[in-house]
DNA sequence: TCAAAAGTGTTTGCAATACACCCATGC
DNA sequence: GCATGGGTGTATTGCAAACACTTTTGA
């Protein structure tokens, strides 16, 4: 079924900027767009809304469709209105930005696009229309994010070393951290179960592994906190 | 000229939260609804956006043809888009932000409006529509901002003296704040000039007025800071 | 002389920073 | 036994918080 005959709002697109850690280092989801305009080139997956759904519903719809991504965090960005920034017509944008494991999540391409993958964040991406924008807005505010409310859960395995934690910190704040102040504030939060569980198969001693306490990790982004990492 | 013959997007609007500073008092612009729907009912300013213009622009034009204001702060605060928002048809609004100083603008009502009024943030306000979760999400984004970014230039006289600089952000916090450390930490931002001229006509000692060091402000406005008021 | 707000410093505690060595493991 | 990353504690510093009295002015 397309979404043509869902009855499209054909000036009103939703994409998303959805960023996955892996192999210590942070990616960002390309779709390879199987139509006009752009066709062949990667870009961010995004679909024009429903006129029967509200834009969040959009967002979720649209990724699942054009990559098969589901059941994940989403949060609105902001909204790009250049008259010139979809070359047919004029469409406005609204942008959305999620986190997700990309071990949990495969990936195929959906509607529109024939292929779904995984691009460094650091490395050069030449984005097609605005998405260069719109990635850097989303960057932006994942950057923010991760210094006043907890952020991990959603991006890390289950069960991961204090070390994975802090490689994802640093990642995504592109700078690096002292490993013990690191740890005293992520223990500090309190929101880590310690597991009689550690890492097997390596060559030096064995981690310890955690996991998030949901719940206080729930409170925590609610309430958020405020130090520097 | 009306709006219409402008070529409007129908389905794509504007509404602006202004918040203005005067007397002690923290205060938002409404405007009285000239036509349906919610005729009569105060409501924030908002309007079409134009086939010809990009969302800040609308922003800025909205504001002068209902209410007068001109020459300010807009910042995009986030998109709105319950299907059932709007009762005549799906319209999708994108929610902008605004900071002015009330004794600079003379509102008077424009296009659609038969009155613009300041009320108080404090009060107990009816909005129309869905103006109550747009007003919220703004109020909030102007607390979160006052935390992080100098605030104050674009709400207070030219000259003003520290204790209505604090009355300002008490005002958009919500809480009273220690005036030596208010003081302290203020100043130590370096940007105020402080000036050799006093307040006049007060029945106790005449506070020195300041001014902001408008470079030093947009150097902080740019990088940030950190601290709790 | 009283009322009302301006203006001013110090102490205390906590949290951020900087920093270096021993431990466990596989090869 | 060596290379690799895991794990741990302390001293210092700077900033936030709490707190009270004197000064100026007009009425």
């Amino acid at each position: 079924m397309s979404t043509a005959s869902k009855q499209i709002i054909k000036n009103l697109s939703v994409d998303c900027v959805v960023f996955g850690f892996e192999k210590n280092s942070l990616e960002v989801l390309l779709i390879k767009r199987k139509g006009n305009p752009e066709k062949g080139s990667w870009a961010l997956p995004g679909g024009f809304v429903l006129k029967t759904e509200a834009l969040d519903e959009a967002a979720v719809r649209i990724l699942e469709e054009t990559s098969n991504v589901k059941n994940i965090y989403l949060e609105q960005v902001h909204t790009f209105s250049d008259i010139n920034r979809f070359p047919l017509r004029r469409v406005i944008s609204v942008a959305y930005f999620a986190l997700i494991n990309p071990e949990k999540h495969f990936l195929k391409p959906g509607i529109d696009t024939t292929d779904a993958k995984w691009f460094e964040v650091n490395g050069d991406i030449a984005f097609p229309f605005d998405h260069e924008s719109i990635f850097a807005k989303a960057l932006n505010q994942l950057r923010q994010r991760v210094r006043n409310k907890p952020i991990g859960f959603e991006l890390l395995p289950e069960r991961f070393s204090l070390t994975q934690l802090q490689n994802l910190y640093e990642c995504i704040l592109g700078e690096s951290l002292d490993k013990r102040n690191f740890r005293k504030r992520i223990l500090g939060l309190k929101m880590l179960i310690p597991l009689n569980d550690f890492e097997k198969d390596v060559a030096h001693r064995a981690a310890r592994l955690y996991k998030f306490d949901f719940k206080t990790y729930q409170v925590l982004k609610n309430k958020g906190f405020n130090f520097q990492l």
